[in-house]
RNA sequence: GGGUCCGUAGCUCAGUGGAUAGAGCACCAGGCUUCGAACCUGGCGGUCGCACGUUCGAAUCGUGCCGGGCCCGCCA
């Protein structure tokens, strides 16, 4: 795939390779924050300095020279301690103009990786109530995390993981027959409306068997589930149940496997995990000393079929009050014999809402539905992965439920529709164009704008590695600004044919960058608002 | 006590070692006779929690403090 960035590097970098003798450092390739440092700047004759053991002006005046007859260079300076200040001449923004046009929606893309594949765990939620406002942030960063990383050609796996077995669910099901009978729930039950729902919906007799309720009550909780996620445009390629790991078997030949490997032992009565071995704090307890398996074990039994079924890496996207599973987890691969290395997990923090954490005890849950009926999709998207998963987000409602102009996701669609409108426009007239435009030369905000969606390869790149969807809002917002700033400026539908052709181009891949964005967050990119 | 995330403008937050630290909201002042004013332009606003260290250069890396969130079970 074509990135005129990364050509751009690749040029600097030769020329640099030509005066070290072979040693290329980090560039340092960047958009200067100040217009007058130029279009890109370097600062990789400071990096050579000690290398060298020459000082950085003069590296960087020898550079100056090579890197100035570059194509699409045209003016290079040497400034302050030794940055090499680069402006970019108007062929090389027709050129890039024309490059991203070619790959359309596969700009910025990553060739498929050969003899990887990912699996993202995500949402496993249990299905003993609607997913709540954690889960929707746990559903809408791990579809972003999947999507990005299948975008930059890392072939991704998706999976839902649901406990169906042991107390919690046993309780689900009580619950729902208390409920039928106009009973409270038990102790540590399920009071949650869904629950009496459910309760009251289900074809099953008051005296019908628990074991019954049980099933068909987990049943339709995962079906409500499933509605709830593809509402928000979240899809998984598995869904893996906890009972199955334990029917099939699964649980007892994964603790044989760790056995085997050395790492079980008994004490007091039960069986234990050595995963102190490999950097836990504690052992953990695999069959408890009344016999039962405990949870980890399934968790067990799950990494091993991850690694089985043939995950070169497994992905779990956990909230920040699971982050002590972190080495219990890595330390569990090992201990079947896995590189702890190929398990990742990401740890998003908490969500409030309206400066409140929200608790089922609370009594002021808020649910993905919720939050979709007062907000919609997009916007509800949007908002969930606009910040940092390091972050904890607070969600206004009242700011959200308001469809205002603050609301940011309207002003990236707003772009994108107008976008859209032009090319109606244009196409309405008989007015658009071939190309780029064959001698244009570009005036301020319109190199902005092309500059800004040159950068589009290295940012979906960089989020993808950095597991940051956020950036990918960031760009978005960015270049929603600046075209909205171009638009202002400029007339597109100009009468002379060549600057038409270029703003229409500009427009155009314009369009698909923010629908290529958009479409990483799963939030739409309409023609019209 | 240990682990982990956070601390940047009045508020919510960007900023993977670079030059004079940014955006949105709020506030103030402007801008529609052509493509969508759900928009644009300017202004106001900062000890980047504190200290020491690493180096040509630190909001960014290291160490120690201070403050806040979350977690630390033979529960699931």
């Amino acid at each position: 795939m074509a990135d005129p960035i990364s050509d751009l590097h690749d040029a600097i970098a030769d020329a640099v390779r030509g005066l070290s003798g072979g040693e290329v450092p980090d560039l340092g390739l960047e958009r200067p924050a100040q217009a007058d440092h130029g279009d890109y700047a370097t600062s990789v004759a400071m990096r050579l300095a000690p290398v060298l053991s020459r000082p950085p002006r003069e590296i960087a005046e020898e550079l100056a020279a090579v890197v100035g007859a570059l194509p699409g260079v045209e003016a290079v300076e040497v400034a302050g301690p030794g940055f090499l200040n680069l402006r970019l001449g108007a062929d090389w923004y027709r050129a890039a103009l024309a490059a991203m046009l070619a790959d359309g929606a596969d700009f910025g893309r990553g060739a498929p990786q050969a003899g990887v594949e990912t699996l993202v765990e995500f949402v496993s939620a249990n299905p003993t109530g609607d997913l709540t406002i954690g889960s929707a942030r746990n559903a809408a960063y791990g579809d972003c995390v999947a999507r990005l990383l299948a975008f930059t050609g890392e072939p991704v796996v998706r999976e839902y993981y649901f406990n169906d077995a042991g107390n919690q669910i046993a309780l689900f099901g009580a619950s729902l027959v208390a409920r039928r009978r106009g009973e409270d729930v038990p102790e540590g039950g399920y009071p949650g409306p869904e629950v009496e729902e459910i309760a009251a919906a289900l074809p099953l007799a008051d005296d019908a068997p628990v074991e019954e309720w049980t099933r068909l009550g987990i049943e339709t909780m995962m079906a409500r589930i499933r509605a709830s996620l593809e509402r928000m445009r979240v899809s998984f390629d598995l869904w893996t149940s906890e009972q199955t790991l334990h029917a099939s078997g699964a649980v007892g030949a994964a603790i044989e496997r760790a056995r085997a490997e050395g790492h079980v032992f008994e004490q007091d009565g039960a069986t234990w995990l050595r995963t102190s071995a490999f950097g836990d704090d504690k052992d953990r307890v695999l069959l408890k000393a009344d016999g039962e398996t405990t949870y980890f074990a399934a968790d067990l039994a799950y990494i091993d079929l991850k690694f089985t079924r043939g995950a070169t890496r497994a992905i779990y996207v956990l909230g920040a009050d699971h982050h002590g599973y972190i080495q219990r987890l890595k330390a569990g691969a090992a201990c079947l014999g896995y590189d702890p290395e190929a398990v990742e997990v990401l740890i998003y923090q908490l969500v409030t809402v309206s400066g409140e954490r929200m608790g089922k005890r609370r009594g002021n849950v808020i649910t993905l539905d919720g939050l979709v009926e007062a907000i919609g999709v997009d916007a509800a998207r949007y908002f969930l992965v606009q910040r940092s998963h390091d972050q904890t987000l607070d969600i206004d409602l009242d700011l959200a439920v308001e469809e205002s102009s603050k609301n940011p996701v309207y002003y990236v669609q707003y772009a994108h529709a107008r976008c859209a409108s032009i090319l109606r426009k244009a196409a309405d007239e008989g007015r658009l164009t071939e190309g780029v435009g064959a001698a244009h030369v570009p005036e301020g905000p319109e190199a902005v704008l092309v500059r800004r969606l040159a950068e589009w390869p290295d940012i979906a790149r960089t989020a993808a590695e950095l597991r940051a969807p956020h950036r990918i809002v960031a760009w978005a917002h960015e270049l929603a600004g600046d075209f909205h700033a171009f638009h202002h400026d400029l007339y597109v539908l100009h009468e002379d044919d060549d600057v038409r052709a270029f703003r229409l181009a500009a427009v155009r891949a314009t369009a698909e960058a923010l629908a290529r964005a958009l479409d990483l967050v799963g939030v739409a990119a309409p023609d019209r608002m």
